[in-house]
DNA sequence: GCATAAAACTTTAAGCTTGAAAGTTTCTGC
DNA sequence: GCAGAAACTTTCAAGCTTAAAGTTTTATGC
């Protein structure tokens, strides 16, 4: 096979990850709309949140979900508002404002983490355990290609 | 292997099919605006274009490229405006028009188009062809089983 | 023919996303 | 101490995205 030929391949691949991966974004997003009135980007922040008990700094949260600092300040503006989050002040440091969750996003939260896996495995009931595991490791692979890159640069 | 461990694990392989598809279409974003100041968006309808010479209709557009009607006439009236694309009137249907490439739009394409198969073949290097192979045929599945469930419902 | 439905498309409101610029506050070197 | 750099965050402009509502044109039933 010639060069060109893997690279179309490759090409081909990636196509498919990008039409696979959209088509679940999407299915997700309109279960979160119709079940729970709320969307993906909230529900990133919150799962954030639930896996850092004590909180994140508005700086932490946009490094863990890899967006923009302006991003979150928006997303976390609006769960403020719904009352699922609340902003305390960094003792010593009048720059920062650490983000958790309120016992009511908790609660709401979980009911959310729960369909959302029930979601996720429904979707992926087709794939086979040994294609999953091999999945699983390309998928590493990119994903550390990727990392790299952006420390070095 | 309980039931909850299959669908804890089909949850974390989700997470990294995410999170490695963000990942390059974060790199292919940057490359697009920093190369050719254009975007994701743009980039996909006049690739969309490309493959159908003789033009799309704006709905056509839109189903190929699974987005909303209202999205398809933002990206194209940008894609208007550089020159790279036109419309035309549909003879016979005074409601529709038909998005073409022009000369120009082409030729900037087939630039872009030359250079994102480069960076997708530089980002994927690592992938092994079974890996590749087996993985291609998991993400069919995946995406045929969401597709039925829209036809479904 | 004519009312009504359907189709093609645009507009609108709300929210997400980014990069760049700007506002505070804290740290560092001297 | 204090000037300047660095850190933390918000604001801004531009663009993407969707669902819902609205406009115009075409098709359908009778």
């Amino acid at each position: 096979m010639s060069d060109t030929d893997i690279s179309k391949d490759r090409l081909r691949l990636w196509l498919r990850l990008l039409k696979a991966t959209r088509s679940v974004e999407s299915a997700l997003r309109e279960n979160l709309r119709q079940e729970f009135a709320t969307t993906l980007p909230r529900f990133d922040v919150m799962a954030a949140l639930s896996q850092h008990g004590t909180g994140l700094k508005m700086s932490e949260l946009s490094s863990v979900l890899k967006v923009s600092n302006g991003n979150v300040t928006g997303i976390v503006e609006r769960l403020v508002e719904d009352g699922h989050v609340l902003r305390e002040k960094v003792p010593g440091d009048r720059r920062a404002s650490r983000v958790r969750l309120t016992a009511e996003g908790e609660a709401e939260f979980a009911r959310q983490a729960a369909a959302h896996e029930a979601w996720i495995n429904e979707i992926f009931t087709a794939l086979a355990p040994e294609a999953a595991q091999s999945m699983a490791e390309a998928l590493d692979a990119v994903a550390r290609r990727l990392d790299n890159e952006d420390k070095a640069e």
